[in-house]
DNA sequence: GCCGTACTAGACCAATCGGTCTAGATTGGA
DNA sequence: TCCAATCTAGACCGATTGGTCTAGTACGGC
């Protein structure tokens, strides 16, 4: 259990960074918002490079709470879990007035400036998209998928895609584009008789 | 034809947005980089907003130019041309050493915190989209896409995951999130006999 | 009671930010 | 030749930035 101004800080931080980005926020706008003094802030954090890791790792907990909560659920087909994950994901946007993802929006600010922001999160994108490729991989045991599929890959292109579509529906405002993404990724994966279940047959 | 400086600082303040983005450029540096005293900066342009949106001018001459280059070519089938386009836009991220796309750097940072640069940005995708609908139409009447093929849609959407693949790419610093994404989406789109040829099919 | 640790509180700092201002150099037309 | 417009040059400005520092408070075990 963390202490509760460190959890405020994370919680309101989480939602500020999504909104303004990394460079545009300001300790100070952060300070004022949660009512907590400067003193605090730097007993809690080393600097804001910190804080800034560690709301990603908070955001990183709930994304895989999600993920808990969707493909783990051994009552429905895998590929309907995946999708479903996207669908639960898709509300929290709207929630939030559709402002994105915070590793889109972070991995595009950062990873020109800092490798270590650049690693990271390409690390939770991969995480994602391991936990992702699970549930694929029982898609394509169970025959749902073609047995040639390459699930791995299959996981990455679907969270890049999401990504994608993520970016543009905060640029509009709405869910189009991630609806629209789902609809054609999981038509074109799960098509029985295509030929279209790319991003490849495994080698071999 | 543009005053040299105010070119030069176009050209350097492209490569360096991308980088860095937006609020992590100081003008300073720009100045330094390019050699050039801060009264010419703002004797060319009214402000760094005014300055960044120049720049997207300047970036969205240089993607229309592309896709003048590789779409309007008759020569070839119309989604080889769409396909083209991006497979010149991908060498173009690689000379650059993947550092991704311009507008989903900005858009993703200055989206949630200015309407001006959301709008615009979204109106450059849009007009990219609008393009590729063309040859998307093109390729509809001809027969290589279903009749039914909603294209303006079908291009929306691959810009949209291009987009997310370019962010993919500029996390892990190679190209395969881009091939990866280009390969599914026109294996996809072409399957002859598939009926995974979404985003869906036009209403009625 | 006492003491050490965890935490709050905010004044304070140098550095940097975007932007203004005035002075001077250059240039082309009358 | 002279003037006006264009552009260069950089000193300068107030505001804000991330971060430090010291003082003080709250609370645990002893």
């Amino acid at each position: 259990m963390t202490h509760p101004t460190k959890q405020r800080l994370l919680d309101v931080g989480m939602a500020m960074l999504l909104e303004h980005g990394y460079h545009d926020l300001g300790i100070q706008a952060l300070l004022t918002a949660t009512g907590t003094p400067k003193g605090s802030f730097y007993h809690h954090f080393k600097d804001k490079e910190d804080f800034a890791l560690q709301v990603i790792d908070a955001y990183m907990q709930q994304v895989h709470a999600g993920l808990d909560g969707c493909l783990d659920d051994a009552g429905s087909a895998p590929l309907d879990r995946v999708r479903r994950f996207f669908e639960m994901t898709q509300k929290s946007y709207r929630k939030q007035g559709y402002m994105g993802c915070l590793l889109g929006g972070l991995g595009q600010e950062l990873s020109g400036v800092s490798d270590l922001f650049r690693r990271k999160i390409e690390g939770c994108f991969s995480e994602i998209a391991k936990r992702i490729a699970v549930c694929l991989e029982e898609a394509r045991q169970r025959g749902d998928i073609p047995a040639g599929s390459n699930t791995r890959g299959m996981a990455s292109l679907l969270v890049d895609c999401w990504e994608g579509a993520a970016l543009r529906s905060r640029l509009r405002g709405n869910a189009a584009p991630l609806t629209a993404m789902l609809d054609f990724y999981f038509h074109a994966t799960s098509a029985p008789t295509s030929r279209a279940q790319s991003p490849g047959r495994r080698p071999g």
